[in-house]
RNA sequence: GCCCAGGUAGCUCAGUUGGUAGAGCAGCGGACUGAAAAUCCGCGUGUCGGUGGUUCGAAUCCGCCCCUGGGCA
């Protein structure tokens, strides 16, 4: 088997699992989560302790300051020679993460579009804010039509792509993602395994983990990365949590009504995970809790 | 005990001069190719506190009762 890959939704236990594989297997544990590559981020994207990463070799967790943008392509070409490194020590390649998108891209590779020149792509984000999504649609309609068939025009995160990708290349977001990408991982040579709990137990888990985490000094946490005075859209200003924590910071919201606006916020991200599971890993491994991938994955 | 203000969807609340109710949030379902912990789409029957009455027709008007705030005693 060329590598373990375990997906699933956010506090399903699926990093534990991996953890225990790895220490059972000779593993490397990979990092397939959009947010837990992010430095500043630790405790609120309940990346691993320094303990665990001793113990076992980790890979991408931490590695990206949150002043940078990371995106599913950095992501890709870092994986991909993660599992390199690892295979070539002798490790099983162990990817575990919540980015659904990061394990569709692993094993269906991505469509090898060009990097897009970084005043090309602030351009069109601030075209966004100047324009209104509407306006940008009505852009997008004039220069690339086919694309913006494509699209809802309510959806300005994907116009402005299109926008940005034809703009600098010249040629449709259409005929890009319909050029097949080259898969990094064979989906027959490796174990592909869903942890999804019952989702209630996930909520639950959710909940008691955002009091944890608050235990653990996430406002703290929230504290450092405000200080970096960092742009608001960047992605690591996304993480769940931080804007809800930095509202309390600011005197704007009590911490209880922070925290439950947060937890909400975490649910509805792992409801959105399991749409994604089921649709796109209906044919991986299901498995009601972490304890099973142990077992299955060392048999 | 008296006076006032309220009791409408899980929550916060709208409901024009009476024509059997609708928003936001939550929740549920879905989409998903370089910001994906993102971005976007769809789904609203609930003894309108209870009960009697007026009316062709009551969330809406009247009586009584219950509950919750606030005030006066």
């Amino acid at each position: 088997m060329e590598a373990i890959l375990i997906a699933g939704p956010t506090a399903s236990g699926k990093s534990a699992a991996a953890l225990e594989l790895a220490k059972r297997c000779r593993g490397t544990v990979i990092n397939a989560d959009s947010m837990q590559v992010y430095r500043e981020l630790h405790v609120l994207t309940a990346r691993p302790t320094s303990a665990e990463m001793v113990a076992v070799p980790h890979r991408l967790y931490g590695t990206v300051p949150a002043s940078e943008a990371y995106s599913v392509g950095h992501w890709l070409t870092d994986a991909a020679s993660a599992i390199e490194d690892a295979k070539a020590q002798g490790y099983v390649p162990i990817l575990v993460g919540g980015t659904g998108l990061y394990f569709k891209a692993l094993l269906e590779g991505l469509s090898p579009i060009p990097d897009i020149p970084p005043e090309t792509r602030t351009f069109w984000r601030e075209q966004s804010e100047r324009l209104g999504t509407d306006g940008l649609y009505r852009e997008l309609q004039s220069r690339d039509p086919a694309m913006a068939a494509r699209l809802k025009p309510s959806d300005p995160q994907r116009i402005v792509r299109a926008l940005e990708v034809v703009d600098a290349t010249g040629v449709s977001l259409v005929e890009w993602q319909g050029t097949a990408g080259s898969p990094i991982l064979s989906s027959d040579a490796v174990l592909r395994l869903v942890v999804a709990p019952e989702r209630a137990d996930v909520y639950a888990a959710i909940d008691a983990r955002f009091d944890s985490m608050i235990d653990q000094g996430a406002l703290d946490e929230v504290k450092a990365l405000l200080s970096l005075n960092l742009d608001q859209g960047l992605p690591a200003m996304r993480a769940h949590g931080v804007r809800e924590l930095a509202a309390h910071l600011a005197g704007e919201v009590s911490l209880d009504d922070a925290a439950t606006k947060a937890k909400t916020e975490t649910r509805r991200y792992a409801k959105r995970q399991m749409t994604w599971l089921k649709r796109f890993m209906a044919d991986w491994e299901w498995l009601p809790d972490a304890s099973k991938a142990i077992a299955l994955a060392t048999q």
